[in-house]
DNA sequence: ACAATTATTTCCGCGGCAGAAGTAATAATT
DNA sequence: AATTATTACTTCTGCCGCGGAAATAATTGT
């Protein structure tokens, strides 16, 4: 890859350890970091100091905590040395986003798609390059996420909301950008920035749930994504919580698709209403207390909780991260989801530790931006 | 630990690195090593000569796979340079086992608990270390496996078969025995075996799945077991399978505990038949086609199928290894298994690769001793 | 002020790595 | 039957980069 020549360290690979160490626990003294990696104190006094001279790390503020002894000196990254670029590919639209080397969200674009064609779609994605370059003139690298398998090179092996196959995305916007390019899955992306600078910060085993357009899971153990060549299909999405339920387009009945998404809720809460409301709209009505809109949005949650509940009991995560656009579904159906929770969880297990992100629109533009942080940073896709 | 001052290579830590990969993937030659450790050819010949001497490693035939160029001359571990101990303990009874480095079970013993009490379970233990030592003198650790929740320091926190709670086990153990010992879980024990040696060996992500008087699961994720505090207490044998199904002990209906498990199995074709019939008998008339037993049988497949499914679906192993006892279930049920899958599973996905063990009552054993080896030979427990 | 503690820097020695060159043993090619 | 290409392994050299010791620095506690 392009990218990998561009190493962000010089000097041994130590070195990018001590960057790494830093970006994603930092402010960290210069002893932490020297117990952490097993390295002598010697040795983080050789490799820290050409990162700062390079302008990587910052001394920030002396820290003392009380103890007896010098204060350390933390260190920490300095965030706006490297500009990335995210995207996030839809059916229906393109966003872009800058951020920096924390994947702090700096700028944002978006624009309607002009067709699915796949040269159109490269040409779509060249031209918010251009426009978010302006901004970044210095960018380092694009990550690109959509729904989709997709494959070590950068193809596109299918993506349904696209209807595309075999799609060599990343070399047709290399192309045309000259900048470094990743793909990856959107769900595995929004997964690797709770990962490194979201919930999961400083976590080794966590699961993540994203409410949207269809119902997406991620998980990480050991301090790594799990991820196979079904990653990307949605496995979870047709899992079926609800033998009762109504039936989704595969013709599952109460699968997850067809209780937790988005649409259908709003499709269950406009038919039993008699008339057509959005996703706010029908959890508004169920905080209300509107029989129908609560009836559907607590069968929803507990839904969620059963399927929360199974994740918990399977993969012990350390916490379990609840995110897009939908996640609202989780503070109007509290309640439900805890009920779905202990319905199918051992009483001596322990508590699962949820938590909940914004749930806002660039949340995934933003996953896609970690991704080429990471592929930037480690020397090598994820 | 005792078990740390003993390291089983002397040199650099590489060395340590070849002689695993050489146990954990031999024969296999030095290029190959060089490559998967990422060490230069000049550095195994510097590593692997003085493993050989001691008398580590040898090198078997050469090996011609037809390609061009000189054959290569695999290395393998001696694998009765060192020997282990490992034991089952359970309510009833221990259970004894000598293997050698590869965990190959080599001599049994077997005898019944005197009392639960646990001073006396530990001279019973110590008593059977004697007795093995006789046969393997030169035993270099002592594993001990049982159904609970076991502390780092090898003290069981909870063991409700042998109604313990805080036991220091390892310590009463070694001050009886003067062999370095350790204590793990049962299924976790099991889990590392077919890890290392069996089913799962070479594989860096697959799931166990254990039938026997409870239904045990473990998980190996980039390599390593994924555990935590609440490991141990069997967090999928209270798993809503069937809503429909009996009850459980602790008022679950339809947990993996009362559909799974060879007592729920037994007391369901017992009762439906009006006599006594144990385990295998109950699986042979299910063969045999008697329609009750047919029909627990096929309960039972079914909820197997979708606990399959569920950990599937969550944990995208690569292979789901059916151990235990009861092992023999799937292959009676086989039909309703794969019915139980195909329900929970999306269609789309690729097909589940399951296992079976050979479901002997050494398995647990032989586990005990691979929890020993690796603290030996990491020179860390678990 | 002095001891104790912790953080960081400076410097030396050397273990252990890569890389180059050489040797060995095969298959493919002529 | 040579010759060439390929792969495996060994030997040797240079030197990178680590640990460890000692010095320096900056605190808290007495």
């Amino acid at each position: 890859m392009t990218i990998e020549s561009a190493t962000w360290t010089a000097g041994p690979a130590a070195a990018r350890d001590v960057a790494l160490e830093v970006l994603l626990h930092g402010p960290i003294s210069r002893s932490e970091i020297a117990r952490r990696l097993k390295l002598s104190a010697g040795s983080l006094t050789r490799l820290s100091t050409p990162l700062i001279e390079d302008g990587l790390l910052v001394e920030t503020g002396e820290y003392q905590d009380g103890r007896a002894g010098r204060p350390s000196r933390p260190l920490d990254i300095k965030p706006d040395s490297r500009h990335f670029l995210g995207m996030k590919l839809t059916g229906e639209s393109l966003q872009g986003v800058v951020t920096d080397l924390r994947a702090t969200v700096l700028h944002s674009i978006s624009q309607a798609l002009p067709s699915r064609a796949p040269d159109d779609v490269a040409d779509a994605i060249a031209a918010l390059v251009s426009e978010l370059l302006e901004v970044a003139p210095d960018a380092t690298a694009l990550g690109i996420g959509l729904g989709g398998r997709i494959a070590e090179d950068g193809t596109v092996r299918s993506a349904p909301f696209l209807d595309w196959a075999d799609v060599p995305l990343r070399h047709m916007v290399e192309s045309r950008c000259n900048l470094p390019t990743v793909v990856q899955n959107d769900v595995i992306a929004f997964t690797e920035a709770e990962h490194w600078f979201g919930a999961g910060r400083g976590l080794e085993r966590f699961a993540v749930v994203t409410l949207g357009a269809g119902a997406g899971y991620g998980l990480v153990e050991h301090d790594a994504i799990v991820s196979n060549d079904d990653a990307g299909i949605g496995l979870v999405g047709h899992w079926p919580l609800d033998p009762l339920g109504p039936l989704c387009p595969a013709g599952h009945r109460g699968c997850a698709h067809s209780v937790l998404t988005q649409s259908a809720i709003v499709s269950a809460v406009s038919s039993g209403i008699g008339r057509e409301v959005d996703y706010a709209e029908a959890m508004s009505l169920a905080e209300a207390g509107d029989p129908v809109a609560r009836r559907v949005v607590d069968d929803a949650g507990l839904g969620l909780g059963r399927l929360l509940a199974a994740i918990a009991n399977l993969t012990m995560p350390q916490r379990i991260v609840l995110g897009g656009e939908g996640v609202q579904l989780f503070d109007v159906a509290a309640d439900a989801v805890h009920a779905g929770i202990r319905r199918d969880r051992d009483p001596r297990a322990a508590d699962i530790d949820l938590v909940t992100t914004p749930g806002d629109d660039l949340e995934w533009c933003r996953g896609a931006a970690v991704i080429a942080i990471q592929t930037y940073v480690l020397g090598t896709a994820v």
